[in-house]
DNA sequence: ATAAAAGTTCGATAGCTATCGAATAATAGA
DNA sequence: TCTATTATTCGATAGCTATCGAACTTTTAT
């Protein structure tokens, strides 16, 4: 992977803010993949479950406003560390884990 | 480990440029370790050898002023992730890998 | 159809950042 | 001590970024 694209990542995860609300949806992922691991999927697009109404949590735990908040979410998307998408009243979002082990292996 | 302290990373990676100088020293500092491996260091000051002359080696392959290039150092040294000496016209700089090590476990 | 709730877009702004050149300081060698 | 090399600091600047409130759009429920 090129380098610019690397940056844009760390770039993504560089505000604090930004940073606890990808972690907040991480650590959805992870507890929630535990719990439902034997269902069958496809890894290649969602390799874990989506954090539903990811919008409304991060609204109540952060205190920012809602345009801030979708301002952050869209980052994390450009930058390609999560997906995001509307089922009607609830936004979900889920991480794109291939590319966290890619920027993993940039120090191994 | 804080949050904030992985933005400060994060941050200190985000741009391309200084990201670039960071993978310059931490590649040297992999090819010399494994030339190296035998000698005897305290591996918490100094978990790698140091890249010898770096101001000078970054400063011949990268396209940036002097101050822009001390001031990228600075940042890294500011995040953690380098530790850097002045050892009479030459400056050393090493990777502190403990730091990588952790950053990599926040996606594990 | 109307209202409520959820999320996006817009425009503004204060503050940060990457970059430069010039001036300055530190070091090594003659 | 004088000079060349090397690195730091300073001041400036153009551009980016986090954040907000207000206006708007989309969706669900009544």
């Amino acid at each position: 992977m090129k380098h610019s694209k690397y940056a844009k990542v760390f770039k993504a995860l560089s505000s604090e803010q930004r940073l606890n609300i990808f972690l907040m949806i991480y650590n959805y992922c992870q507890t929630d993949s535990e719990t439902d691991s034997g269902t069958e999927r496809d890894h290649h697009d969602s390799p874990c479950k989506c954090m539903e109404k990811t919008f409304t949590k991060v609204s109540s735990i952060m205190t920012l406003s809602r345009s801030t908040i979708s301002h952050h979410l869209k980052e994390l998307q450009n930058a390609g560390l999560i997906r995001c998408e509307r089922n009607g009243q609830s936004f979900n979002c889920s991480v794109n884990k291939e590319l966290l082990n890619e920027v993993r292996t940039l120090f191994d």
